[in-house]
DNA sequence: TCAATTGTTCGTAAGTAATCGAACTATTAA
DNA sequence: TTAATAGTTCGATTACTTACGAACAATTGA
């Protein structure tokens, strides 16, 4: 398969990364990774069609957060803390922290529940 | 005039306050702010018409990013400092501190120099 | 080899965002 | 009252974003 492009370290653009992380399902897959540690694409319980959690996934790489990497068919996605840490201190934390503590992590996970 | 509308404290939105701060005339706006106070609209040197920044202005105010109020036909911007802090520790001071580590200050300012 | 799994890419549609200039409002100063 | 200043709102344009399903590609397993 094509090589997925990463940028580099020092092309970390702060409002591209921001940028990224201001969607709601974004948000929530980054926030998954933190917790649970590398994922593949078809881990998160999401509401949406696999084409657009690959473009959730695209945007969240081009824009430096995470990594991926091929595993068979998946798409392995981790974080790239060391990188983000060193090129905005303290950013990633907080938006988790912030994530975490304000919003409803079974927003996506538990919606299913009581449908029956 | 009419009243200009600010969110409540507690309606903050973490992807709409990470929205809000992820383009880069906004994040000049509020690094300025943060650096030299509170500033009126027509204070920033932005390329830009003054009903894009306008338009701005508004999005940071409805993130709940920046208090404006009016004082003569200004409209003055501070940064809602206390409010962030409070809803999302450490995340206004990350940002800008990556802003000012990373980004050229003078990207606006400056850039009329050696034009003519 | 064939089918299943996983994800990407493409085409499309709907919605949103950034931008401008023109017209407008409100305030201040002359 | 008139003019200048500071912003807002509106309409239009252009571009981008999110979303979907269909078609495709790559890998794995039977």
């Amino acid at each position: 398969m094509k090589l997925l492009h990463h940028p580099d370290r020092k092309d970390l653009q702060l409002a591209s990364v921001l940028y990224a992380l201001s969607d709601p399902i974004r948000l929530y897959v980054v926030s998954e990774i933190r917790k649970h540690g590398e994922q593949a694409c078809n881990s998160f319980k999401v509401p949406i069609a696999k084409s657009t959690m690959s473009h959730h996934a695209r945007t969240l790489r081009e824009a430096g957060v995470v990594y991926t990497r091929a595993q068979g068919t998946q798409r392995i996605m981790s974080l790239r803390t060391d990188d983000l840490n060193e090129r905005f201190p303290g950013l990633l934390d907080s938006v988790l922290q912030a994530y975490d503590s304000s919003e409803q992590p079974e927003l996506f996970t538990e919606q299913e529940e009581g449908l029956e």
